[in-house]
DNA sequence: ATGAATTGTGTCTGACGGACACAGTTAAGT
DNA sequence: ACTTAACTGTGTCCGTCAGACACAATTCAT
């Protein structure tokens, strides 16, 4: 597809706006904050640029002029959507609590829009606020005595619980009227036909169903990450 | 859509033949493991009735006398692609071996069929491979004095790590002519342009660009996860 | 032998992303 | 002032997608 250059061009470059012709009735921000607010309402896959020009008030083929396909659009709806990185200068408590305020600003963010880990996949060309979150969780770790790769490596293994997380709660499904009673409902009802050949499994969800579900699952994996994390900076530290 | 019933049913019922009409030419497993080989060969978004169908030798309404819909035929393909829960029982060295030897193998399986990442997301009914995955998973940590709910999300935080790790490296964009190469050179250009405003992210891939790569990542998640589990159940051991 | 159930097929619909030509608008160059 | 080139928004068209529906052919139970 070759997408890559035209969209580093949309989420680096300046706007120089031509001279001649008549003057665009739109703008591309206008678009992207449009198409993520619809996104946000129906999710990603009720987004097409029929009904985003629709919402607009213009003809499908007139977004063309802004942007040159959807998937860059998509990249700008990415980077608009995350927005700017926190800042966490503030925060007192070392690198632990910097990068728990980090994850949790993100996991926020997620929440407020979920088809931002759809989008977020991949290799792709990084915007400004994309690398800015990158640069604010690899600053939290710049005191410590991890190495480049490490301190990469770590912020890309918080990320990954807290997006992992955030994709396997709020995708799809919330529309549905039942969404996970009904989905409950079928799989306890596999567990119990099936509780001899999964019995950790039955056990586990049956004991899991009654305390209080997700937001124990991020704080506890951040824990555990902070805890490993923490045992590798005291290594380090000798 | 209300797809969930009619999937459970596919994924745990018993395959009832009728007695009447004429014999089906295909079968639901032959269906499901074309598919599988031609989103291994082209991608999950190259897999399409139609082309599954000619790949087949039918037509593609055909396959709709196997599967309810597409969304039924991804639920069997994911939970047939997952394959067989591996046997950790021979593995020695405690619930630390034994879950890293899983997350291997679990990446090994992702890599294998990158397409599964994108299918195994939100909440689901889950089909018997990926329960025995689950099942085995809770198995290692039994020893350990966790609860039920601390094993569960100790499991979720590993497959999240894999498949987080898997999302970002293995994800469309293989099939381009340049895939990474581009990428790598548009990233680095950018980085050098904004050097000032994101410093310690130009540092970081600078270094990052000279030592190995991905097999790093997965293998310095799991090790600062597990000494992070390691802490949580020494505690839970006083 | 007859009728009911089941399979594969052909045709059709609505939605999708996007290519392309065209008319209208604006500013630069003469 | 006038031409001309550049740009914007629109309408039309194409190929692909998932799926609905009716129909003919096939097979078994009665």
């Amino acid at each position: 597809m070759d997408t890559q250059p035209r969209t580093a061009e949309l989420l680096w470059g300046s706007p120089d706006r031509p001279k001649r012709g008549p003057k665009p009735a739109l703008s591309l921000e206008q678009i992207v904050a449009t198409a993520i607010s619809m996104a946000d309402a129906e999710g990603l896959a009720a987004l097409s640029m029929q009904r985003l020009a629709e919402d607009l008030g213009f003809t499908k083929m007139s977004l063309y002029r802004y942007t040159p396909g959807k998937a860059e659009l998509t990249a700008l709806m990415l980077d608009a959507a995350l927005g700017p990185a926190p800042d966490l200068s503030e925060i007192d408590g070392g690198w632990r609590a910097a990068l728990h305020e980090w994850a949790l600003r993100m996991w926020a963010g997620l929440r407020r829009h979920p088809w931002v880990v759809d989008v977020a996949v991949g290799p792709r060309v990084m915007g400004p606020n994309e690398m800015a979150w990158l640069e604010t969780g690899l600053a939290a770790l710049s005191g410590t005595g991890l190495t480049g790769g490490e301190r990469l490596d770590s912020v890309v293994l918080i990320t990954g619980h807290v997006r992992s997380l955030a994709q396997q709660t709020t995708a799809p499904g919330a529309e549905t009227d039942t969404p996970e009673k009904a989905l409950n409902a079928i799989m306890t009802g596999i567990l119990t036909d099936n509780a001899e050949r999964y019995p950790e499994a039955a056990a586990a969800f049956a004991s899991a169903s009654s305390s209080s579900g997700q937001d124990d699952a991020l704080e506890f994996g951040l824990a555990r990450i902070f805890d490993g994390l923490a045992a590798l900076v005291a290594e380090r530290a000798e």
